[in-house]
DNA sequence: ACTTGCGATGCAATCGATTACATGCGGCCA
DNA sequence: TGGCCGCATGTAATCGATTGCATCGCAAGT
């Protein structure tokens, strides 16, 4: 039975059970509405035909598309892609196809998402990004929010949108705390990209903590990143070619982290030996990496999963009216990347 | 003006520019089909309205939804991701959107992905996953190919479909060769997940590359991985209760290698000095660990945009009849993984 | 006995775009 | 001048599902 035929329709069923397409209609969708025996008929004509929805007629007529569009900055970033792992198995359960856009660049990058909701592709947004702009965000949601939206991992500040994320800020200084509790006193930090909420949120928990510690932060020890590996890697460099170097560095995700690591390594720096680094997400290769990374490890699945839950939830109506903010806790993995600070023998 | 207001729609259009619809609808596809005059009336009228198309109501017209699905086995693995981002990005330059099904499972995998055409939500499938039954894919795709369909990165043997891959047994060989060229002989594989094409291809690279030297390989020699971290820890464990242990290992990916890696480090183990190790892929982080890894770099990129190429050729029309098979070439990156052979001080 | 109410079902409009077919008009040729 | 052709455009059917309104039949209430 080749699909190639002809794809049963509602008629089909509706001739082959001896009723009307509405009542077809109502049978799948509204069961409690039609009588036992009719209902029976219909299940049964169903089977015989082979009947699946046309979600294209469907879509036309309710205007929504049970499918939600998420919007990624990198799709190969594998802390991006465990979140739309998630995402797309709670959709998958709740009946929504997933559309992804990824890297959506251009004089104005929301208008490549836009595009999707003008033409009632997608019903709803999520959004693993903040750093939209915000001004051209609204203009795409317009004013009484036409686009559902939920915002996941970063934040738009201000913004009245939806919001899962986790607790950066603390998590940042629980991490920073950990090398200060290591007695570790000279601590660096490489920050994420400019523009982008986390890049604060981690490094205010950073500088936070420090400053409970009542320890110094040179400007010097402030190293800009970009979360990607090359960053790390280049601060290494001018890691390296400082005269009074940090003995610690959080790095303000794996990635980084495994850059300035790989960078230090080339110059026959060793870790935890010659200065501890911490990082952050607990990406599957922290565990494996040479050392194993002492890191932050945010609840991503989880994340995904809910992100998606609220974004849903949403679209079928039952939401709360105002904005939500969820904030999961992540959790300090103590590993080899980091280790006790002891004096140079030589001062 | 919001969106939530009321999206026009062509009526809007024709009524503005005074034509039927049925000219605005020419005038977009067929621009040709239309006078001068009207068609430049049409545009003013669709600036001014802010017209997008429908695509539901295209979609259900049309029986087209503009909308390609990628299959992938996990997404999460950062390999995959690379490769649907060039899909992404190509997919959105021909005006496809993508929709992602991830790690379908359940009794027949095929199924999830069915629905999807079933319920005329894709036109085409992008399948990155060559472990699917065969019975059920041609199930899926009907006798006269109902589902336009192309396998990347992986193959199904011996089935009609168009394929673009790269040359695995051969890359497989290349990096075998490259351990022997280094001065050694006893060398393992550790091997993709069971039922996995790559599997075969890149262990039967590696038997015909020691072949070809005359070189003898133990089964034991033979550790069986399923392309994870975790796999190549677990072959690790088993490498250290070995009595005459390979002194080179060439893995099915980098994440295996590196998890190998992890699990001889742990003992004490170190590479390349103790062991030389080969990996495949050439993930971001293989170029920054530690050692830094030799292995075989595939045209990610290209593939998955030639992929996605041949589907949309597919759709639209203009596609050979008879299957493609595209192979692509992989490049061998010798890093620090990898080193001269020298026999232990005492045998 | 007549009305009222309600549950089950059918009828037909509707969503927005496309397209087969019809129409009208101007020009060209015999 | 009459007939034919072809271009530009309009008319209306169509794709498949949903849903407001109408209808029908049966049971309960007065």
């Amino acid at each position: 039975m080749s699909i190639a035929k002809k794809t049963p329709t509602i008629q089909d069923v509706a001739r082959f059970a001896r009723v009307s397409t509405a009542t077809v209609s109502r049978a799948l969708s509204n069961p409690e509405r039609v009588s036992e025996g009719t209902r029976e008929r219909i299940s049964d004509a169903v089977q015989a035909t082979g009947y699946t929805l046309n979600q294209a007629g469907r879509s036309l007529r309710q205007r929504t598309s049970k499918t939600i569009l998420v919007g990624l900055p990198d799709i190969r970033n594998s802390f991006f892609s465990t979140i739309l792992d998630a995402i797309e198995r709670e959709a998958a359960l709740r009946g929504y196809g997933v559309l992804v856009c990824n890297r959506y660049s251009g004089p104005n990058p929301a208008r490549r998402l836009g595009e999707y909701f003008l033409s009632h592709r997608a019903d709803g947004l999520l959004l693993l990004d903040g750093s939209l702009d915000l001004e051209q965000l609204l203009e795409l949601t317009g004013e009484p929010s036409a686009v559902p939206l939920v915002v996941a991992c970063e934040e738009i500040p201000n913004a009245p949108f939806h919001t899962v994320k986790t607790d950066n800020p603390r998590a940042a200084a629980q991490a920073t705390r950990h090398l200060i509790d290591l007695g570790h006193t000279r601590i660096g930090h490489i920050t994420g990209p400019a523009g982008n909420v986390l890049r604060q949120e981690r490094l205010a928990g950073f500088m936070l903590a420090m400053d409970e510690a009542g320890l110094r932060v040179l400007p010097d020890w402030i190293f800009p990143g970009n979360f990607m590996m090359e960053s790390g890697y280049a601060a290494a460099l001018q890691y390296l070619a400082m005269a009074n170097r940090p003995s610690a560095v959080f790095a303000a995700n794996d990635e980084t982290a495994i850059g300035f690591l790989s960078g230090l390594r080339e110059q026959g720096l060793e870790c935890p030996r010659d200065i501890s680094v911490v990082g952050f997400d607990d990406l599957a290769v922290a565990l494996h990496y040479s050392p194993p990374l002492t890191t932050v490890r945010q609840p991503r699945e989880k994340l995904g999963q809910l992100a998606a839950q609220t974004l849903i939830n949403i679209l079928e109506g039952n939401a709360e009216a105002k904005p939500l903010r969820i904030v999961l806790t992540s959790e300090m993995i103590v590993r080899s990347s980091t280790a006790r600070y002891f004096p140079p023998p030589h001062s």
